[in-house]
DNA sequence: GTTCAATTAAAACACATGTTTTAAAAAAAG
DNA sequence: CTTTTTTTAAAACATGTGTTTTAATTGAAC
């Protein structure tokens, strides 16, 4: 076995148990347990519990968000060749997408993103200044180029209602997660493939952030 | 000190701390040392801090839910004696309005909808069910609301932009919190009153669910 | 093959947790 | 006042936590 090896073990038990019973919630024990390794080797590997979640963010968000940066930037880069404003719709496709791509990866990228949405809001200091600080630059390139492609909003305006589709896209990310139950009106059962969703999402904000 | 001054004292300060710290990471310990009461008190009051959770979900959402429920049936007797069918927007005020009137109800009540908003997406079953099942029929009555004002969309549609906006409205909640940082861009200052807030809301959400 | 560092393993540590128990104090009932 | 019930208080309990320590094992370098 490989010093990687166990690493990597590590962090898919502790992507895992993260996502579905919080950070707080999981002890090493139970990552060290599931990844199959001795206890101390999380102490060995990463120094602390605190330090295994930013590593687990690393491993997978630094892609993403380099995904998400890359997808931004060509659709101003476009636009500009064209001599036209960025349009709202591909500012937030060239984000969204690539998130709720994770969802069917296969890997166990689908339990990591839950992690991402519920970091967003969680009550502990610790999960959530991770998330600020890798998501920070990020959201401040989508945020300016919706600026750029709605001119004519205040950038107050256009920074609450970013904040809104955020929200609506964490929330769907939760609730799309493995072991998550809402209270499903009768007789509606709702789309919940990756695609439809995406679509559904990426229409719903385009609307709300155009609106005068 | 009386039995309701004991327990008053308790949820209050169990009130807080969940709301603040989360469940699972606030203490018995914690709580009775902010109520200024006995550490057993909880049990003996409460029977468990399950229950205790669940009685501080009480106190506050029964009122609330009512309210809610009250605007929302009042909107639709309204539209039916106008013979006209309830509007998006109408039905969204009644829902989204008292929910964010608690940040400025000068209570403890401050701390309660954070409480709320981040249970939506809790990684406990403890937590989330508790939400759940406090939510869901006010959740169904808004739902056939929608289904009543937007007749031209499929249920299915209506179901999925309902939660992105339930999620707008959750994050928004937990954004304003009193503890939570987030990343400001530069030269942004977004109104955070209650009322620009809500207006804020409602339009970019009834402009998204009314989308054809 | 020997040496030396890197890794794994097992045990212990120090402390925090929810809950229960036992006794004291306070309040209510007679 | 006396008795009985309710409430508070303090301590102990059993268990779970992140972390550290110490020893064994492995793997590479020479």
């Amino acid at each position: 076995m490989s010093i990687s090896d166990t690493k990597e073990k590590i962090l898919d038990a502790a992507e895992y148990l993260f996502a579905r019973r919080g950070f707080h919630n999981t002890s090493l024990r139970a990552i060290t347990s599931r990844a199959g390794v001795n206890l101390a080797a999380v102490n060995y590997h990463f120094g602390s519990k605190d330090a295994l979640l930013e590593a687990v963010f690393q491993r997978r968000l630094v892609p993403l968000n380099r995904i998400r940066r890359d997808n931004l930037e060509a659709v101003r880069e476009t636009a500009r060749r064209e001599g036209r404003r960025p349009a709202v719709d591909e500012a937030l496709r060239a984000f969204i997408e690539p998130t709720l791509a994770f969802r069917k990866s296969g890997t166990g990228a689908e339990d990591f993103i839950t992690l991402v949405a519920r970091s967003m809001s969680d009550p502990e200091d610790t999960v959530r200044d991770v998330f600020i600080r890798h998501i920070a630059p990020l959201f401040h390139l989508l945020f300016e180029t919706l600026c750029e492609a709605l001119p004519e909003l205040t950038p107050d305006t256009v920074f609450w209602r970013l904040q809104f589709v955020i929200g609506a896209m964490g929330h769907v990310i939760c609730m799309t997660g493995k072991n998550y139950k809402y209270a499903l009106p009768a007789g509606v059962t709702p789309v919940d493939d990756v695609e439809s969703l995406t679509a559904l999402l990426i229409d719903f904000a385009a609307t709300g952030l155009e609106r005068p």
